[in-house]
RNA sequence: GCCGGCGUGGCGGAAUUGGUAGACGCAGCGGAUUCAAAAUCCGCCGCUGGAAACAGUGUGUCGGUUCGAGUCCGACCGCCGGCACCA
């Protein structure tokens, strides 16, 4: 053995190991519990990040105790590669986006090698490579002739300069990216997937999966099932009626008007006579698309002049044009209640509208709106024959009046809205659709699939280059081809299935699925809670129900990991900017108790401002170069650093001096083997002749087996389980017996050691194995088990609290009884001291913790 | 704005079911080794008072429940993620 810790040699020498014993080549085998375990695949957008790196070795640490604890493990690799970074490259760099794309995977695969993830390569695929997208595209047409998909007109963003529709990353404070004219939002026909025809499955399935309670809940808000009523309003003078959705019935008689959107029928209606109102409905139309923009715009509106009539008092009120409201949402129209809605009170509030209060407040008066609307629920008041009824009553009440009307009815509603899957877009999975003379849809045959995407194409900034492609379009005699493509999220809702019979090309999926389907364990950051993994769920239902897979859900187990993050630092610039220096080129003061206090570059010894700390990003310089650490540490520092630093759900705070703690155990561990093995041949262990400094560090070896086992497989929680082993090698230190009884008891805790770091080390306990003398390697060898008799203590120590403050320790017989250790406690010093003069009230005994006693 | 989180020493974090706050590591300080330095090893390390024993205080802020609260409940402050065309 070398006595150097030498992480290059040792590195090397491990992954050829693996590569020629093709270690990490998953079979199926329907005799042994698989295991499926899946990172989510990364955008190929040239080089790993941080955040790549953790989530990558959370999924192969836990691959590798999977397997250590003998199941058929599958860790499967791949590319999410359809996206705008690549035609935002195109357009940049003059490189075609494939030509870009496949550089990336090419450079970023041999990252992924030199980190030393256990994965199966032969199963890797991108999803840009036709033997991937074209089962997306038959799909799609099972589902089309299905009926689960549809076209319908739909809001975007449009850019009018560069004549394109912008993704609403590409809307800066309503302006578009490039060109900064203002964005209109513009309706064009796309297509639809009915996810809403699924909401209750996907509502109720939740219950079936392990994930974080608060993934779980994010998804239910998302679809938002709401049980309300559908009513109608008459328009005054006019056969038309105004449908609206309301949860709040009881407060019908509050209403005070009605707002619909600026494309609502009503309102372009009354827009033909009044020009003020047809310039408000085009105001309307500009600004970004996202919910967030609508939520926080200025809320603005119009009277149209038309009147509803209410349906149970027949009163009139106005019918304003909102700008919040909006016609794909439900109806298009809203009924308000200013008095208790808080977004109708203040648009009531701006416009002198009358606020009529229909609910009392917890004194049964009326509620004081002077401030804001009150929202909570309470008995009628000014609302005819329903007053003095409560919520529940005054719901179904109302309700069933309207009902006998014929004027509304109960309906469940959701917040949960269709998928839209089209965009005008060219770097992504063609949708496979054509159009006769008459512009009539017609989905393509399995002959006529799969439809390629063009690769020898020029992007620019204006709209998609295949509108431009008469040779992709044009299908002759007045057909056509559908030029828009998917939305990269369809790639990414069924990947995890296709790891599964990648090489398959026959189908999109066999028998194969089945077999390691569901993915045991999903890991992936918190960032894609609701959509990707909403859809993927959605998309896992469709497949079952063409008979592709079996189960209901997709992924049994969520890990939701936390973003990395550094340090910021900058110098402002004369013109008023920020120019953000990278960390390792800056140095940091402190002071005697190391706290910091200022920043210099080290280039120029300049002071440099501390601009706390952020998420790693290109736009503030903070980002660590991952690269840079493997080939200054290697690759298991890096993974021994990410897995302590913080646990998986955390943010993670990068830290280079933390990165050289960690090297520094890995030295220690080493040198400890080393010298272990040069100490002599330990005995065979007899643990009937252990003395009492052997039997505590055999305890300490057990307990930390047990809390390491507990830490990876069940808590999922690495730091912790590394802080247990820190604290054993740190007795293995201290322990200087080299009888052959010690060495004996050394030898087990060192194997200990070694086994259970391999799955985060796995370099350099592959060779420290091989040091302890084993021939099988250490990814074959079984974890550890607790020996439960090497557990047992004689004697344990106690808290001895007086009224909740501790005041004493106590070593007490394991199996001392209660009113022995009660007597023990009352009669240490300073125990007496603090019940002097007191009268005793009650003593509390927790078993094997404290004694509280309590006294006045 | 709406939905979901998070907040503990100088720093990253630990405390798993309401039971000894600060495990483990980083930084810092002191010492050993060295001609010297690096590396390594040993010790100290929340704050205040004290020579020490020990006492007081302390988990974003304010209040509550409990014999006992970092943990549970209520209100507030700050930060982070998502909001349907970033992935």
């Amino acid at each position: 053995m070398d006595a150097q810790y030498n992480p290059q040699a040792i590195e090397n020498a491990a992954q050829q190991y693996w590569n020629e014993h093709q270690s990490f080549k998953a079979v199926e085998d329907a005799t042994r519990e698989k295991f499926y375990c899946l990172s989510m695949f990364p955008y190929p957008s040239g080089k790993l990040h941080m955040g790549h790196v953790r989530n990558y070795t959370i999924g192969d640490v836990v691959t590798r105790f999977q397997r250590m604890q003998g199941k058929n493990v599958l860790q499967p690799m791949g590319w999410d590669a359809f996206g705008m970074p690549a035609e935002n490259a195109a357009i940049k760099n003059r490189v075609p986006p494939g030509e870009w794309t496949y550089a990336n995977i090419d450079y970023m695969r041999g990252q992924l090698k030199a980190l030393g993830f256990a994965y199966d390569w032969d199963r890797e695929f991108a999803t840009c490579d036709i033997d991937y997208y074209r089962w997306e595209q038959w799909f799609f047409a099972k589902l089309v002739e299905k009926g689960v998909v549809y076209k319908k007109m739909s809001t975007v963003n449009w850019d009018p300069v560069d004549q394109t529709v912008l993704a609403n990353e590409q809307v800066i404070d309503g302006r578009g990216w490039r060109s900064g004219a203002r964005v209109e939002r513009k309706e064009i026909p796309l297509w639809f997937l009915k996810i809403t025809d699924y909401a209750d499955e996907l509502l109720a399935d939740l219950d079936k999966v392990e994930w974080p309670e608060q993934v779980k809940t994010m998804q239910r808000n998302w679809i938002g099932r709401s049980r309300g009523v559908e009513l109608a309003f008459d328009v005054a003078g006019s056969d038309e009626r105004l449908d609206v959705y309301t949860t709040r019935p009881d407060t019908l008689f509050g209403v005070t008007y009605v707002a619909v959107a600026a494309g609502h029928p009503l309102a372009r209606r009354a827009a033909e006579s009044d020009p003020a109102l047809a310039d408000f409905l085009v105001e309307c139309q500009q600004g970004g698309n996202s919910e967030a923009e609508l939520a926080t715009m200025e809320k603005r509106g119009r009277d149209t002049g038309l009147r509803a009539i209410h349906p149970l008092t027949g009163d009139e009120v106005p019918i304003f044009v909102a700008n919040f409201v909006l016609m794909e949402y439900g109806t298009g129209a809203v009924m308000a209640v200013p008095a208790h809605d808080q977004r109708d009170w203040e648009f009531a509030t701006k416009y002198q509208l009358p606020i009529t209060p229909v609910i009392a407040d917890a004194d049964g008066g009326v509620p004081d709106l002077s401030a804001g609307a009150f929202v909570e629920h309470g008995q009628l008041i000014h609302s005819g024959e329903f007053d003095g009824l409560a919520f529940e009553a005054a719901f179904d009440a109302i309700a069933g009046r309207l009902e006998s009307l014929g004027r509304g009815k109960l309906k469940i509603n959701f917040r949960l809205r269709d998928w839209g899957v089209a965009r005008q877009r060219y770097w992504g999975a063609p949708i496979p659709v054509k159009y006769d003379p008459e512009g009539q849809t017609v989905p393509l045959t399995d002959e006529e699939l799969p439809v390629a995407l063009p690769q020898e194409i020029e992007v620019d900034a204006s709209g998609s280059p295949l509108k431009k492609m008469p040779e992709f379009y044009d299908l002759g005699d007045g057909w056509t081809r559908e030029t828009d493509t998917f939305d990269t999220f369809m790639e990414s809702s069924w990947y995890y299935a296709r790891f599964c019979c990648a090489d398959n090309p026959e189908a999109m999926l066999d028998e194969r699925a089945n077999y390691w389907l569901p993915v045991d364990l999903y890991i992936g950051g918190i960032e894609h809670a609701i959509l990707h993994l909403l859809y993927a769920r959605f998309f896992h239902k469709l497949m079952r129900d063409e008979g592709l897979v079996n189960g209901d859900e997709p992924f049994q187990r969520l890990l939701t990991q936390g973003m990395v993050i550094a340090e910021t630092f900058y110098r402002e610039e004369a013109n008023g900017g920020k120019e953000w220096f990278n960390p390792a080129d800056v140095e940091v003061e402190r002071d005697e108790k190391g706290r910091p206090t200022s920043a210099t570059l080290a280039s120029d010894g300049q002071p440099v401002q501390m601009g706390g700390i952020e998420k790693m990003s290109k736009s503030k310089n903070n980002g660590v170069d991952p690269q840079a650490m493997i080939d200054r540490f290697g690759a298991d520092t890096v993974r021994l650093f990410m897995m302590f630093a913080a646990p998986p759900e955390q943010s993670l705070e990068w830290s280079d001096s933390g990165v050289e703690g960690a090297h520094r155990f890995l030295k220690r561990l080493w040198k400890l083997v080393a010298d272990h093995t040069e100490a002599g041949s330990p005995a065979a262990l007899d643990v009937a002749a252990l003395d009492d400094v052997q039997k505590d560090l055999r305890r300490k070896t057990h307990e930390t087996i047990a809390k390491a086992g507990d830490d990876i497989g069940r808590r999922t929680t690495f730091n912790t389980a590394i802080a247990a082993v820190m604290e054993l090698t740190n007795a293995l230190a201290r322990f200087e017996d080299t009888s052959p009884q010690g060495l004996a008891v050394a030898r087990e805790a060192i194997e200990a050691c070694v086994l259970l770091l391999a799955p985060i080390t796995p370099h350099a306990c592959h060779a420290l194995w091989q040091t302890l003398g084993h021939e099988s390697p250490v990814i074959d060898a079984d974890w550890p088990t607790v020996d439960e008799s090497a557990l047992v203590k004689a004697s344990i120590e106690l808290a001895v609290q007086v009224n909740g403050k501790l005041r004493a320790r106590l070593d007490v017989p394991a199996n001392a009884d209660k009113a022995a250790i009660e007597q023990q406690a009352m009669a240490a010093e300073n125990v007496q001291r603090h019940i002097e003069g007191k009268s005793i009230r009650k003593v509390i005994v927790v078993p094997g913790k404290l004694v509280n006693i309590v006294a006045n």
